[in-house]
DNA sequence: TTATGTGAACCATTTCACAGCC
DNA sequence: GGCTGTGAAATGGTTCACATAA
């Protein structure tokens, strides 16, 4: 099933994800499009857009049933299998994501880490074997990695990436590095950009009249 | 001046400042619209149309002077003034946002930091004075600081929100926190959502016949 | 009556195509 | 000739309004 999905649909739909978990945790069994646009800040009618893109699941003059719904739409999130990624930069930001409570999925594992700190290559980061860069190729391959994330200066990004795609393995990247990458053929990019986002609310603030 | 620019552009402009100051240091003189599209991965009618919102700066049949376009950019993103930040939850994630070289600037500064560690209230990090978060509407006005990032768990947030909107100087919020927020009225919310990121970008890759 | 599902209208953003200037 | 600036067309995404079902 080739269905194409606009960007800001998927972003709404790990929201609705994670607030159905909510709610089933509180025991709550059916929630209203409105209600679900009240706490997520969106419109109903948005709401009732994105939900009823994968099929009727809500029910007529009652709503959806949290449980189902919730179980859809991670039947639609989740991958059918297993990801193996691998963490390029194991720095404070990458230390921060390998502790961070809402990085861990059964939907994916970090299988290797990447620095060029030699007290860090040939051991383990939080219990990952950590190499240097250069064999990144060789590493990914004998690992079947196929994405990558990566927590390490912009002037060292596109390089990597270069380099880790050598691989042949490489499908995506997900990078913080505070520069724009340009993706190999075959592979996909994402970027975020935590510099850009403070400098877009501060724009936004100094133009609403601060 | 109140221009309204739609956000992707403003994303744009970003790009293109860090871009051209890439090309400043190189001593490049001149670039084409072209050539700044294939660096960013945009089209260059994009490129032109950003560029152009702000007044004629390019030369027809030539293209755009780096340092006048560089500082022309700069003018149109830099705040009018200087803003105080305080940094909420100064756990992995915090920290490895104040040593974050992209994050230095002179377009704002860290005031002040609030976390519940008791080691850390009453000390610095940093360099920073540390306190309990129970005092930010109270240390908010006392520093008139306007800015709020938030580094801290996804149940927290909202309620650290709430109640520094009670200082009553608060504009704006940048969030790392995997959650949705509700802005208090007159107050500007940005998220980074890290995990949502990975799960968007293994959505794509599952559906890109991986 | 209440709340979903959805085509149609609306709005925002991108891309095209070409006129205008160097 | 080469490259910008820009209306107009195309595309993409959101909101409306109402038919439809519980």
């Amino acid at each position: 099933m080739t269905m194409k999905v606009a960007e800001p649909t998927v972003e709404r739909l790990v929201q609705y994800c994670r607030l159905l978990e909510h709610l089933h945790e509180e025991g709550r069994r059916v929630v209203s499009s409105q209600e679900i646009g009240e706490m997520l800040g969106l419109k109903a009618s948005q709401v009732r857009k994105d939900l009823s893109y994968f099929g009727e699941i809500g029910k007529r003059g009652v709503g959806y049933h949290v449980d189902r719904l919730f179980e859809h739409i991670r039947s639609i999130l989740s991958p059918p299998r297993h990801w193996k990624i691998a963490l390029v930069g194991a720095g404070r930001l990458g230390e921060a994501l390998l502790g961070y409570k809402a990085f861990r999925s059964d939907k994916f594992s970090i299988e290797a880490i990447f620095d060029i700190d030699r007290d860090k290559i040939g051991s383990t980061v939080a219990g990952i074997p950590c190499y240097h860069p250069d064999s990144l190729p060789e590493i990914l391959k004998e690992k079947a990695i196929e994405v990558l994330i990566l927590t390490i200066p912009a002037s060292a990004a596109q390089a990597v990436v270069d380099l880790a795609a050598k691989a042949g393995t490489l499908k995506g990247v997900l990078s913080f590095a505070p520069t724009t990458l340009v993706a190999p053929e075959g592979v996909l990019i994402y970027g975020v950009d935590i510099s850009v986002e403070l400098e877009k609310l501060l724009f936004y603030l100094k133009h609403s009249g601060a």
